[in-house]
DNA sequence: CAATTATTACGAATTTTTTCGTAAGATACG
DNA sequence: CGTATCTTACGAAAAAATTCGTAATAATTG
């Protein structure tokens, strides 16, 4: 079973673009450029080139929309996480789901329903394991 | 209060390097050449550049012993992911650490006693909730 | 001691990623 | 229409990260 062909892992860039994606949904060249000029200074073919880029690589769908082209995610942002995660865990925890688990907890505090619905999710794991 | 210095965040191979001085405590360039080589081609002076690049970030800290160098990590292993964790919930979950303990969670079977101490981790957040 | 071997230092080439300038086509509009 | 504006296409420069060759130095050993 092989990847996917070209759709590779973003880059740092390439994933500060999906986010934003991810959060609006279907996005042109200029909405992208906006957000991403809130935190930093970036050109606007710096956008451009790398949508494009993202594209070729299979992170991004494009439709042509009258005069500007209108992107989307092509993978959902759940599965793509889901990729990101697995990746995360093996490279900065030697592949311990548990101990990313238990550092991401203690990072920022949740809220209770937060900590609540990862208490459901853990309920229904352990009902797998009896 | 400011951020500690010259102290970045690790590089992919850093990161790469990284891991085996945190498995193993006090390496020397060799042990983490040969650590390396298992998993992937990668020439010596390589390495060496690396670990050399990492002293001078602040990453890795370095003692004369004999002919060799012994180098060992700066920060502690849980302090150094800890503020990856934060970085990629940053990055990645827009901030949401929930998000990214539920993909987690979902991405591997956990052992049922990291399950246990998991939930046990929720109970004491909680506590400090009420 | 001489030769071999192991190690660090360092510069620089290579590769990857990020950046943007410029051109060309389309659209808006005065 | 003609000018200004917006957009994509594209090449290439700049920056960041990775890689390694070569030389110098130290240690080992025969």
């Amino acid at each position: 079973m092989k990847v996917k062909d070209s759709r590779r892992k973003p880059t740092k860039s390439e994933l500060a673009i999906l986010q934003v994606v991810w959060n609006v949904g279907e996005v042109t060249v200029r909405q992208v450029h906006e957000h991403l000029s809130e935190s930093r200074e970036i050109g606007y073919t710096t956008v451009l080139k790398l949508m494009q880029l993202m594209t070729e690589k299979g992170l991004l769908l494009r439709a042509e929309q009258g005069k500007a082209h209108v992107y989307r995610a092509a993978e959902a942002s759940s599965t793509a996480k889901q990729s990101l995660v697995e990746d995360f865990i093996e490279k900065a925890f030697s592949g311990s789901a548990h101990d990313l688990v238990m550092h991401a907890l203690n990072s920022r505090r949740s809220r209770p329903e937060e900590l609540a619905e990862i208490r459901a999710l853990i309920d229904r794991l352990e009902e797998g394991h009896d």
